[in-house]
DNA sequence: CGGGGCTCCTGTGCGC
DNA sequence: TGCGCACAGGAGCCCC
């Protein structure tokens, strides 16, 4: 489900209602949630509830961040819960009317809840005792609208890449914060096929994907997210971005720039649209 | 190392 | 109506 203009959504809505707030309460209904990282920083392992609650009882909402596709609740001492939604994770306050249950409820000392919602069940939480030495977002990209994304970065990025350009986008190590809708929209908007290989692009054109990217991403922000599916913000109300994507979810439809129709093709398993009068 | 396939889950929509 | 399969916003892991 959420790419960055969906967890930067969610991120604005929890810092206006949670921060300064205590966790007095946990619920967990779906353990499979909650992984944690070893003490010698091996790779993220189940964590029980009973460890969970306690470390997170007690603790004090500082601020709330996003870096990429994760969201982080960071608490007064430093210490933070660190989420990551995947396909269908949803974290909404207050929810009462869900047809299915929350994986884990947070209750905070004014009474209000935040719950977390994810019918696929790909979606983890965890604490991190450091949230700035955790392996999972050191590992991350560039932000794409802090001012670090320029032509001159993917051509250096791309150089030597022979996987299609859509590959390489979804790529978070490179770029953190793109998914496959977003990925689409960005390469509709410059004109560059999705298959072609990323390190035969040359500069002018990386400069046309640049400004698609950021004009994309800030504008989804600005709409608060695509809800085709299961996407909602933290209040459970759906975005608007999907009212002005243009090729994502339009295959088999008419182009608007060129009339031909959109096509739709695998790469490396994900569901690609494109124009092939558009997009070269 | 880069790239592609598989995997973790559940729900929906389609063709037969 | 029912069944089976393909597919859905992600990303770590494994193998070549």
């Amino acid at each position: 489900m959420p790419e960055l203009p969906e967890v930067e959504t969610i991120r604005r809505d929890l810092e206006k209602n949670l921060v300064t707030l205590t966790i007095t309460h946990i619920q967990v209904n779906d353990p499979s949630a909650l992984t944690g990282i070893l003490p010698d920083g091996g790779p993220r392992r189940k964590c029980s509830s009973r460890q969970f609650k306690k470390q997170v009882l007690g603790r004090k909402v500082s601020r709330f961040l996003r870096r990429g596709k994760y969201l982080i609740l960071e608490f007064t001492d430093q210490t933070a819960l660190i989420f990551h939604l995947r396909m269908t994770g949803q974290l909404i306050l207050d929810e009462k009317q869900k047809t299915y249950n929350a994986r884990i409820t947070f209750c905070f000392n004014n009474r209000q809840t935040l719950s977390f919602y994810d019918q696929r069940r790909f979606g983890e939480v965890w604490y991190a005792s450091n949230w700035k030495n955790e392996p999972d977002l050191n590992r991350l990209g560039i932000e794409p609208l802090n001012g670090s994304l320029t032509p001159e970065f993917l051509k250096d990025k791309f150089k030597n890449r022979t996987a299609p350009v859509h590959s390489v986008l979804l790529n978070q190590h490179l770029i953190a914060g793109i998914g496959n809708i977003y990925a689409v929209e960005s390469l509709f908007q410059a004109g560059i096929l999705p298959f072609t290989p990323a390190g035969r692009i040359s500069l002018p054109r990386l400069e046309r994907l640049c400004t698609a990217i950021k004009a994309i991403l800030s504008k989804s922000v600005k709409h608060r997210g695509y809800s085709m599916n299961t996407y909602v913000d933290a209040f459970g109300r759906r975005g608007g971005t999907q009212h002005f994507t243009v090729a994502y979810g339009n295959e088999g439809k008419p182009c608007a720039e060129c009339g031909a129709i959109f096509q739709k093709k695998k790469i490396s398993g994900r569901g690609v649209v494109y124009c092939s009068q558009c997009q070269k």
